[in-house]
DNA sequence: TCGACATATCGGTTACTCCGATAGAACCTA
DNA sequence: TAGGTTCTATCGGAGTAACCGATATGTCGA
């Protein structure tokens, strides 16, 4: 009912070798079998797959036709394998990440690159999240990996690891801004104008504020909401180079700031390889 | 060593059903069967593919991400199977067709188009040739099918029946040529210009005719010169209507002409389905 | 707690793979 | 032309894996 490996294996030997006894002498085996598989293949199929006229078996054309067939189904075989290889020693066979906009190294796309080809086989899920929401999906399992700006205390069941790339933030307004016209800024200036702050989904709404705070769970809308002159808001010093032309940084005292970048994972449950290496490539200084 | 199509189809049939006597019924085995090949298959690969804790098992991530791989190999096996079927029917791997530029019918891509789509395994060859050129290659076995203008006579070894579809051809010489402006135009006064003939790899160099003949083997390279102004040359309608703007046809008593086009092939070598679909299309009167 | 339905396990039969030996055919060389 | 070499086809037997039937065990719902 169904074709047996070996038969396509011996088929495609002897078709490439030219020989029953060379594909034999390869697979270790005795040359009778493989004319027998062959021969069983061959009326399995109901195709002659070699004419053997000849002192050596000459492939017919129904054979050639049919070779590429026979190659591609031991390839496609072998990849299942070979992943089934990976999954029985750990690799796991998706990796979720979950990053906060602040984290974003000049490198990341690079780190990207060399994950793709070391782990090609590993499907990628990046998921963007604030803080407490980057702590729930780990605790949670929803994400293996998560990336977030260094927090005094984790709960019990996270580990957790600073990276080697911190983050820089600032406070940014859009040009024009009324703040920006305001000569020896202090935090006490700032309180009159609106601030535009990060909530992730976990914050509980805050006592009213009367309209002076507005805030938005990620930074990319916080920042267009700055841009259209909505507020101040504390951004990631790559994004607004990136995006945000149309903003300018307020001088205050004790900004821009560096914040520690921490990675955190589920202590219930062990990292793989691939997240393994991820983590091990950001704890570590970059290289240039 | 290798894995059993046999533990493939038993995996992929109960992660599909969620059940291993669903799947053993299926397939018309016991359920014990079903079990026992999968837990091998598990050995195997040395990954668990279903969580057995529950009443029915349920698929592990190992096992979801397995899944498609060994869809993969089934499928890829089974078309390797319906090749094989088709082979053993007699359906020829490869159609290789020799036409003449004479022929050609406004439907020919559609046919082709109905080609791909009724014998999509077979793999098409399109030569081009004239006359003696198609018959060799037809007797040669280097071609299935032929198409050329009528033979008076052929060769045992060859079949042939007339196609639906004439082919039309005239004289044509460039727009500007002397022979534009003759005026009552017979067979003589073609004789003082040079004549652009058809000749075939088959014939014979003819004698010297003083500069007055040149000729090539393809009615497109044909063209070409005449559209240089070297001279006249009879050619299909269908090529010069659609690529040879610049050429004018003679009008000469007896052109245009209409040609009656034969399809040969070898009665060494009966034609596979696809090479005689091919045919009693072309013979068949167009529907239009 | 019980019935229905699922899976795991075990012993026995069947079928297949593989081996070893042998015979015949093709090719090379003396 | 004869003989040696190397190939393939065939056959009988040993080992193994697939499959079946029966049974034990577990899970879920009433």
């Amino acid at each position: 009912m169904s074709i047996a490996s070996e038969a396509l294996i011996a088929f495609v030997l002897a078709a490439e070798q030219g020989s029953f006894s060379a594909a034999a002498r390869s697979l270790g085996k005795r040359q009778s079998t493989i004319s027998e598989t062959i021969a069983n293949l061959e009326i399995d199929l109901g195709v002659a797959l070699f004419d053997r006229s000849g002192r050596q078996p000459q492939l017919t054309a129904a054979g050639q036709c049919l070779l590429p067939y026979a190659r591609q189904t031991l390839t496609t075989q072998d990849s299942l394998r070979q992943q089934a290889q990976l999954l029985a020693e750990g690799q796991e066979p998706r990796l979720t990440i979950v990053l906060s906009d602040t984290f974003h190294t000049g490198d990341f796309e690079a780190v990207l690159g060399s994950f793709a080809q070391r782990f090609p086989r590993v499907e990628l899920e990046c998921l963007v999240g604030e803080q407490d929401d980057v702590l729930a999906l780990v605790q949670s399992g929803r994400a293996h990996l998560g990336m977030l700006t260094a927090q005094p205390a984790y709960s019990a069941d996270l580990a957790h690891q600073a990276l080697a790339r911190p983050a820089e933030t600032s406070l940014y307004v859009a040009t024009g801004h009324p703040l920006t016209q305001v000569a020896a800024l202090d935090e006490t200036a700032l309180r009159d104008w609106r601030e535009l702050r990060l909530r992730t989904y976990q914050d509980l709404p805050q006592p009213d504020s009367g309209g002076q705070c507005w805030s938005a769970p990620s930074y990319l809308l916080l920042m267009e909401m700055a841009l259209l002159g909505f507020g101040w808001a504390e951004l990631p010093h790559w994004l607004v180079a990136r995006y945000g032309s149309g903003l300018q940084p307020l001088a205050l005292p004790g900004w821009p700031r560096q914040q520690r970048i921490d990675a955190v994972w589920s202590r219930r449950q062990p990292l793989g390889p691939a997240a393994a290496w991820v983590l091990q490539v950001f704890v570590t200084p970059p290289a240039a």
